[in-house]
DNA sequence: CCCACATAGTTTCCACTGTCAACTATTATA
DNA sequence: TATAATAGTTGACAGTGGAAACTATGTGGG
């Protein structure tokens, strides 16, 4: 095991509870859950997504993902429509009302990250931005942990 | 708002996705769930932690604590006992069990962010542990984030 | 062209979680 | 000593996601 890895792995917990489901009371603004907030970005960068699509991203199961595009359509943030090539496919997209939401959310999300940093001279807050974007190749790359 | 905060907060954010519970099917490992885990790893450095204490740190309820230490309590991973000091207070101490259990799931996420990292220098590796070290202060000194 | 099979999504049943509020037990205070 | 404050537990409850069965649509071999 090489140097600095225990540590390294439990930074990037810690850092993750903060900004994951416990970090904020389990609503992450508004009427939302955090896996309802990462769906509907997905939605919002890729149009016209699939639910299974939606799943794996997530990693969560088609039936965990249907339910949340389920409460995501019940509060009409996004809408379903029937593919016109495959008529049992899908497709996902994201409404005038979810963009607002998504909006609002992500400037409260980039209000606390600016606290976080604003200590930090502009050449740190590069350094930062250019480590994370190296971590999340990386864990793109890897995948999801499997359990045992 | 300052420059490439959007950027760092959505990169945090995914990279947390990974490591939160999403990230491992609901199981981290064994028979734990991630809140179980993360709540083993409090008592584990600190020992004769009270059940508020550890809710606090997790930022859940004393109720939701007490009942994370039930189940921890229930696989003999840690030890309720009366504090000697106030009978109301509940100190709870890791079992040789619960340092085995947790020992073995962080190998596990070590062995993960060892592989993310395999091809990074020995000078890489150190800014990157570096810069979350910084985020993670910031993180502690900021709080959680407020829901609206 | 039809039937078997594959695939996308939905639904039902279920187990797990954490919150709220009420409760018990203990300690602090006036 | 009576009252209030505090630590923790419990019961009722709602939200959540998985497994498996189900529906509907598409595909391919005969």
């Amino acid at each position: 095991m090489r140097k600095n890895m225990p540590e390294i792995y439990n930074l990037i917990q810690e850092l993750s509870w903060y900004f994951g489901n416990q970090g904020f009371d389990g609503q992450c603004c508004g009427d939302l859950s955090l896996v309802e907030f990462m769906a509907l970005k997905k939605v919002h960068k890729e149009d016209d997504i699939t639910i299974q699509e939606i799943g794996s991203a997530l990693n969560i199961t088609k039936s965990g993902a249907s339910k949340v595009i389920d409460r995501l359509e019940n509060k009409a943030y996004v809408l379903r429509k029937q593919s016109a090539a495959d008529g049992r496919v899908c497709c996902v997209a994201i409404t005038g009302k979810g963009i607002e939401a998504i909006t609002k959310i992500a400037e409260r999300y980039t209000d606390y990250v600016d606290g976080m940093l604003k200590n930090f001279e502009p050449d740190a807050v590069d350094n930062v931005k250019n480590v994370l974007e190296e971590l999340v190749n990386s864990v793109r790359k890897q995948g999801f942990i499997k359990s045992i």
